[in-house]
Parts: C-alpha cells; structure tokens; sequence
RNA sequence: GGCUCUUUGGUCAAGCGGCUAAGACGCCGCCCUCUCACGGCGGAAACACGAGUUCGAUUCUCGUAAGAGUCACCA
C-alpha cells in the first residue's frame, strides 16, 4: 500500500483564515492518523496577488499550533521546489504532453472575443462557457500562430458527450454530464499554470494520495479527474469539506471583517484551544470527548467523521472551551503567560507594583475566572486602584447588611484589627477569615453582615475575583485598613 | 438560469430500518458558598415538507421547499 501523503497547498495573502487553519490540520491528521507525510506547498501562481510578509503568516501559524510539514519550503524533499513559481517549467512542459495526447489545445482568442462572448452569454442569463472556437484549429494553423509569438493559452479538451464520475470520501459518487464542463484553461498567457492545473501537476507529481479542500471545489473535481486519466495518472483520494460559516448565510472570510488565527490569538485565546475547537467544527469523534491535544487527534482523526454540511462559526462555545484549557493548564505555564499582564495592569495604573509572590496570588486567584487571557486587567484592575463606588454597594438583602449595619461592621472590623496586633503579622486568608468569624460571633453578627461589607470596602466592587478575605491578603494590612476608612468615611 | 451539494434543538453534533432521538456550548432553576467564579444536580429545546419502499422510517427512493457552491488567463 502506497504511504499516504497529504498537502497543506495556501495561497499566500498574509491571512490565516480559520477555515484554511482546519482544512491544514485535516490534512495533517489524514497523514498522520495513516503513518504519512505531510506536505507544504505554496501556490502563488498568480502573481498579481503577491503580499509582502505573506509567507511568514503561514510558517507561524503552522509554528504556533504544532503542525508540522515533513516537506516544503525550508524543508526540501525529494520533490521540491515547493513553491509554484519556482516551478513554471514543469507545467509548461506537462502542458504541452497533454496537447500531445490530443487533451488539450492550444487557443489564441483574444481577451477582447472572451469578453465579447461572456457579455452575450450573460445577456442570455446562462453562465459563460468558451464557445471552444480553438479547439479544431490545424496543426498547420498552429504551427504558424507558435512562430509569429501570437500570445496564446493551452486548453483542456473536454469530451462532449458522456458523463463523468468521481469519488468523494465524504460526498460520494457525483456524477456529471461531460457537456457542462468548460474547455478550462491549464496554463495561462504569462506561462503560468490556472490554479486547477498546478495542482494536478504537483499532486501527482510530489505524490499526494489524500486531496483535502473546501467543496467550492466539488463541482470542477470531474476536470481533475478528467486530467489524471489523460495522463495516466492515479487519481487520488478527494475529501472535500464544507465551509465554516460566520452565520447561516455567510462564510467566514476576511471580507467580512472575521477574525483570523492571530486575530484570535491577540484576543486571548489558546492556539491548542483553537484547533481544538475548529477540529470538531466538521469532524465529529467517535465518543463523547470533546478535548483533544493534537497528538491525540493524529490517533483518533478518521475522514468518516468529517461531514457535508456547513457549520457556524460560535466564538461562545471556543470561548468555553478556552476557558477550560485555562483552568486545566498547570500553574507555572499559566503564571509565565500572565504574570506580565498583571503587572502591567499596576504600571499602567500608576502604582506600585507588588512582590513577584503577590503577583503570582493575583494571576491564580484569576485563573478559573476568566475564558480568554485578555479578561486579565478588567477582572484585577480594582487591586491596583480601588475605584470609585456608590454606597448602595453596601446594602445586599441577602447578605443582610445595609448602609448603617455596613458602617458598624467596618468600624468593628477596624476596631478589632487595631487591638489584636496578631492579625497584622499573620495577613493571611485561612487566617483573617477564621479572626473575622470569631469578631462576628462575639457581636452577634450574621458572617455575612462583617464579609460583605469588608469586600465591599476593599474591592468597591458588587463582583470580584476571590472573597473578602482573600483580597484583603493580597492587598495586605495597610492598604485593607486604608480602604475600611475610605469605606467608613464614604458611609458616614 | 444550467449543473452539483446540503437540511436532527438557537449553535456544534451522534444516529447509519425498530432508541423514552446521545453528548457539548448557550439559556433557565436548584445546591455549594465570605461576593463572583469553579464544581454538583436538574430543566426547556430538534428529525424542513409530501409521497413512496417496508411489518416498521430520522435512517432507503423520488419529488417539493429553503439554503449553499460553481459556471475566470482567482485560488
């Protein structure tokens, strides 16, 4: 059995959209699931279309999430170049085998005919088709147009009867009548080889078994095929995939302002909860578990789980799931992510910024609390500066404390900092809370009526990270006495 | 318009002739609790429609409808 080889195959724009993203990673995980290689191939045929930087979008991305080529630029195989515009005279060479054979042909229409014929074909309301005015041209004819330079295009000489059948893995069989097909071209007036020939050329040749790419692509695959058999080739395994949508009737795409991979990334999320999230948008596995590292995807990836429809694009359910990889990711690989936001965020505000131990306190007290990285500073700004509050704060029903009992509670609270000077050398949480307990025992107060009120004092904040006590250590002594007073002076 | 494809809860989806039609996100409720979050428990919510085939259709076939793709010297 022949080894599987796959390709990623960009167009290099300089944006990684994440449709491209999952089609590259089920390509990868087809090769790899299977003991196969994994190919990049950069498809720049169009030169019109250069982008500077546009190469390095690709190499990063494919650096970020782990998925690595086993050939490709920079990594030269035995099948290289891989990129296309290195490769012109393959394709020119491969064209005219094909004239050869009697599949192609060679056409001097000009673009002015083209045009003209297009405008009258849609006057009619039918898509446009070349009227294959070439394609019965003497060779004689030929031989003279080649010699005085006349610029011309080679075209694929489509059978015009019959019908032609090919096979998807996840669609499969389709069949078309061959009289629809257009005589496409292969290679264009610049020398340069359409899209839809390269890649035949540099599949077969760089030994591609697995072709992987959105079914906008279903429909011209009969041409393909048509290819392999004028030369003889094998045809390999097509598996086309439906598109990932922004909503029910648009596609995910840089027009539409949708975020790429980075775009994501600089949002604050995980580049493994990404691909994880994008695998199971169109793959689905055979159990229930939805985590997956990409490892444990090369085993458990199979092209039957991949489906035909179309799906939608929900940035809640990538937000959860990031979340989760947030909250399972150890300690120390979470601090060295976020241990410069926080600090940042006092730097920012003009304060001092604390010890590296309270630094790292803040950072975990936020670690099961936020879904993407970039919650960090709205979630511990009020550490660095407390903001601005209402008293109405103060008064929660539940909790049973109101404006006067919130007073109360904070001058006790105060009071009893000040007269046990154990409390100041043992700040901690464990500490404070079990002292404040027994404040509230001996005054007959509900916890709730002391707690509230002193989280109330220390963040200025009807929500936060962590409960009252356990702001109050990171905060330390001082500054939580400082904003009891700031508190009891806003309630007096 | 021609050709091709798609259609299970709001979203991702399992299902591959017989099920009370999984699971996840989101939503709602309850519990836990010094707020929030985490965690635990529970709930509402779906087979586009119509004919066939069959003892029996979400599942097979054919229509209809609605979406999508394609019809370039772009990929």
């Amino acid at each position: 059995m022949k080894k599987t080889r796959t390709r990623f195959a960009p167009s290099p724009t300089g944006y990684m959209h994440i449709g491209n993203l999952r089609t590259a990673l089920y390509e990868y995980l087809i090769a790899k699931s299977q003991g196969g290689d994994f190919l990049l191939r950069i498809e720049d045929t169009d030169q019109e279309r250069y982008v500077e930087g546009a190469l390095d979008v690709v190499f990063n991305t494919l650096k970020a999430t782990g998925i690595d080529y086993d050939e490709g630029p920079g990594k030269e195989g035995d099948c290289g170049p891989y990129i296309q515009s290195q490769r012109k005279d393959i394709y020119k060479k491969y064209a005219e085998l094909l004239v050869e054979k009697g599949a192609a042909y060679y056409c001097f229409c000009t673009k002015e005919r083209l045009e003209g014929l297009k405008t009258s074909d849609e006057a009619l309301g039918t898509g446009f088709n070349y009227d294959r005015h070439c394609r019965d041209l003497s060779p004689d004819v030929v031989a003279v147009n080649l010699a005085a330079g006349i610029p011309y295009v080679i075209r694929q000489k489509m059978p015009l009867t019959g019908t032609t059948t090919f096979t998807d893995a996840v669609y499969g069989d389709i069949t078309v009548e061959n009289k629809t097909l257009d005589d496409q071209v292969l290679l264009k007036s610049d020398g340069l080889p359409t899209y839809n020939f390269a890649n035949v050329v540099d599949d077969h040749l760089m030994g591609i078994t697995h072709v992987v790419r959105g079914n906008e692509y279903l429909s011209s695959t009969p041409k393909y095929n048509l290819l392999y058999e004028a030369f003889g080739w094998e045809i390999p395994v097509y598996v086309h995939c439906a598109p990932i949508m922004k909503d029910e009737h648009h596609k995910l795409s840089k027009r539409n302002g949708d975020a790429s991979f980075f775009d994501l990334v600089a949002k604050g999320y995980l580049p493994e909860a990404i691909l994880n999230y994008i695998c199971l948008l169109g793959w689905s596995p055979s159990g229930n578990e939805e985590f997956y590292t990409l490892g444990e995807l090369e085993k458990a990836f199979t092209i039957s789980g991949i489906s035909k429809s179309p799906a939608i694009f929900d940035i809640e359910k990538l937000t959860w799931m990031n979340g989760e990889y947030i909250k399972r990711m150890d300690e120390d690989r979470f601090l060295g992510l976020t241990l410069d936001t926080v600090k940042k965020v006092f730097e920012d505000a003009g304060t001092e910024v604390p010890s590296p131990e309270t630094l790292r306190k803040i950072a975990l007290l936020v670690k099961t609390r936020i879904s993407t990285l970039a919650e960090i500073p709205e979630k511990i700004s009020f550490i660095a500066k407390l903001p601005d509050y209402d008293t109405e704060l103060y008064c929660h029903k539940k909790m049973k404390t109101d404006r006067e009992i919130s007073l109360a509670s904070l001058k006790i609270i105060e009071e009893a900092f000040e007269n046990d000077p154990s409390v100041k050398d043992d700040f901690v949480s464990d500490k404070i809370y079990e002292f404040l307990l027994g404040v509230a025992a001996s005054k007959e107060l509900k916890n709730s009526q002391l707690l509230w009120p002193l989280r109330t004092a220390v963040s200025g904040l009807p929500a936060t990270p962590g409960g009252a006590t356990e702001l109050a250590e990171i905060l330390g002594y001082d500054e939580t006495l400082r904003r009891i007073r700031d508190g009891i002076s806003r309630l007096s």
